[in-house]
DNA sequence: TGACAAAGTGTCAAATTAACACTATATTAG
DNA sequence: CTAATATAGTGTTAATTTGACACTTTGTCA
């Protein structure tokens, strides 16, 4: 009988070139060797399962104090070739103006549109899926779209997150009377010079 | 370095005397011995964590084939004192007309109003809790209400039930306004004879 | 200084939600 | 047998929310 094991692994997201995109790590080991995959690992002894995912989050990508919520736990028996491997999944996410570190146990990291994803390794085709609609449902009823976006933020980018995650496209007008009249953000005295006409800069209220 | 483990336990709830109600079982053994705890326990080597989920149910409260949904998996380190034990938590809903028999492993089975919770063993509390407000939150969105119901039902007993999940008082003709544009349910031949005026039986449809 | 690109802004109709009270019908008690 | 009672069942209106829709402003760059 082989042991038992748990591992978490991450589904990291993040907005490039306004499209949702997910980070993979290319395989060093056997098994899917040179396959991408999940950031993950294994559940050390004497750490919750939440630090696990923290852990190796951080180890493996460099990313640190991100917004990570545990998603769901895959425990088929035979999701894993090497035994008995029962995974808590959770997913993450970062702003894209967060520096990308390549860990000591991933060699490539890279990120990937979910449009475009490669074949991955395990079951992880399915916890991406799984993570991309919780993301979508909770844009509903939470303020997880700013987890996405830099401290400060047009109106018009926290837009394109949304349209990103719910792949559709929003009406101007709508969109910004609603966030308006939530009340979770609030003008900053900032102008965003890039562009044509500037743009005002907003932060997130809590 | 003890053996690290994975259980699972579930929340299942009824509606008893219009209100809800979780089932718990007193614990023949130590630790915790004594006390009263969730239905659960651990997974084997070739089962998945459902398939554990349904047979604990079924071997401790003799209830099968009912809706049982994934929770959330706890792993704190010290959450069991014997040892490293990480469990899946998930609740499951059944209509008080299903026939509880007591399971060999588990001495008293009863229900338990939430208001009137007994100490339970472990983070059993914490994970009632959990259970509970996801099945609030499920109730706006899904129709997970007519678990807990026979296969006939009337629409105020249908009300009753989201009453008793919400905690609050609904009015009666919005909510059957709702209920019946919905269209979720459908009107059986048959009338309920209890009572004064007999009410109209509903089936649910998909 | 004119063309362009993105920012920013308001109205109206439709749909949804919330508040609200009386009538109908069977049972049971006197 | 008839009156009391308990529960079933039923519509309307106002307020709120949502969805559709187009033009003006303002800075940059050619």
């Amino acid at each position: 009988m082989t042991k038992l094991q748990i591992t978490v692994d991450i589904v990291l997201f993040t907005i490039l070139e306004r499209q949702l995109h997910v980070l993979l790590i290319r395989r060093l080991a056997e098994p899917f060797r040179g396959s991408y995959a999940l950031p993950g690992g294994f559940v050390l002894e004497n750490e919750s399962v939440d630090e696990a995912a923290h852990r190796e989050l951080q180890e493996e990508t460099g990313v640190e104090k991100v917004f990570l919520e545990q998603l769901y736990t895959f425990g088929e028996p035979n999701r894993d070739p090497r035994g008995r491997v029962i995974t808590v999944a959770y997913y993450a996410l970062v702003a894209n103006s967060h520096i990308l570190r390549s860990g000591t146990d991933a060699a490539d990291a890279a990120w990937f549109s979910l449009d475009k994803l490669p074949p991955v390794a395990f079951d992880h085709q399915s916890i991406i899926e799984y993570a991309q609609q919780r993301l979508r449902n909770k844009l509903d009823y939470s303020n997880v779209g700013f987890e996405l976006l830099p401290e400060k933020f047009t109106l018009t980018e926290l837009q394109l997150v949304h349209e990103a995650i719910l792949g559709t496209n929003l009406d101007k007008r709508n969109f910004r009377r609603k966030i308006l009249q939530q009340g979770i953000v609030e003008p900053s005295k900032e102008w965003q010079k890039t562009g044509r006409k500037p743009a005002q800069l907003y932060r997130f209220v809590d």
